[in-house]
DNA sequence: GTGGTCTAGACCACC
DNA sequence: GTGGTCTAGACCACA
């Protein structure tokens, strides 16, 4: 797999696994492939795949069952979703606004660019 | 100064320098801090105002005279202003749009918040 | 069964065994279940019972028939009672005693503590 | 530095921490050793240590500054203390409490037995 | 100089 | 088989 050199590689792999919960690829509950597994799949060391998985670990995203293996946690799905929802609302969009208002947008003009890409 | 710890202080920096020529409180060819005054201001090693000079002078947002300091380049405001434009028409609002769609809100929706932020 | 991750799980059952010697809801000489019958019971894999077992028998806590299986042992719950009292006076007390000075609070105080419990 | 097998070096490195901030040996906004210093002193591999201060910034105890070092944290000896006391009345006394009943210890005699080590 | 990341490879406890 | 930890050593961005 291609990696972003700006981005920790373990970090683009959490978010890979993200993706694919709010997408619905993982489900709740279901087993991620093992850590040497994985490793081997993306051509990494596996002891990125570990820092990968305690970093999600840590956000609740998944649970682990000793020496059985991680699981995708029952309210990742829904949480995360949530989450972005919260940030899109609180952070971006004000920060599209400030950002519209420093170049001379009007809010118009936006909702004007933004109507044609709906087609 | 307080800065973020995510992101790179020489590039905070640097996007400080460049808002303060977008607003105007930098004119063309107006003559910068020296690295030292800045270095003091800022409470930040000297090191890093070479960098941040450096990476403006790259994108040519300054220019150097030997032994004199460094300058706002006379096309630095309108440059920039046309690239941010670009930047937002191009990538920012799309990427909006995206983020927008798989989080589930409808343009309509969008619009709503954009309109509240206004009054 | 519910476990805590950050204790083994066959240490976790030998615990639990134990207090039930202890409580007497386990009597000397009485049999305890088969591996398998307790692996299905606690959904747990066979191999972590035997561990539990193995462990127990060790600290004669329990004894075993070979082609019966497993006993409690005649003086388990004296020995157990008795090994546990001394380690709560000799040990369990000082550490608390040691915890309780680092932490600011005198005697009195926890001797209040204690007795709201009692009611 | 000698370390117990049964607990993991980075914890053990960490709570060592820990401690020295609750003693006030370490004072808050002091610099800590450098990753690479500590290692040496502690005669361990630079990555246990990294794991260690990872471990204790998570947890707010310290802080880093980018290209500078860690520094104990404003608030961590109040809070670390605070928290340990809590600890102490909401989970350490009543597991006590439960474990003198389940061996017939009385509240009068703990308070006796306690009351010998004050002397 | 600082910490952050990654690889390679080893050993361990646990299931 | 599983994950967890640790060592050794390398490279990087940053101050």
């Amino acid at each position: 797999m291609q990696f972003n050199q700006d981005k920790a590689i373990f970090l683009q792999i959490a978010d890979r696994l993200v993706e694919q919960v709010v997408q619905g690829s993982l489900q709740a509950n279901q087993r991620l492939p093992s850590v040497r597994e994985l490793a081997v799949q993306l051509e990494v060391n596996p002891n990125t795949i570990v820092k990968s998985y305690a970093y999600l670990e840590e956000n609740q995203v998944i649970y682990k069952q000793r020496g059985k293996g991680f699981y995708v946690a029952e309210l990742a799905k829904k949480d995360l979703i949530e989450k972005k929802r919260h940030e899109f609302t609180e952070q971006t969009l004000p920060q599209l606004y400030a950002e519209m208002q420093r170049l001379g947008f009007s809010v118009d003009e936006v909702i004007k660019l933004l109507s044609k890409m709906q087609k």
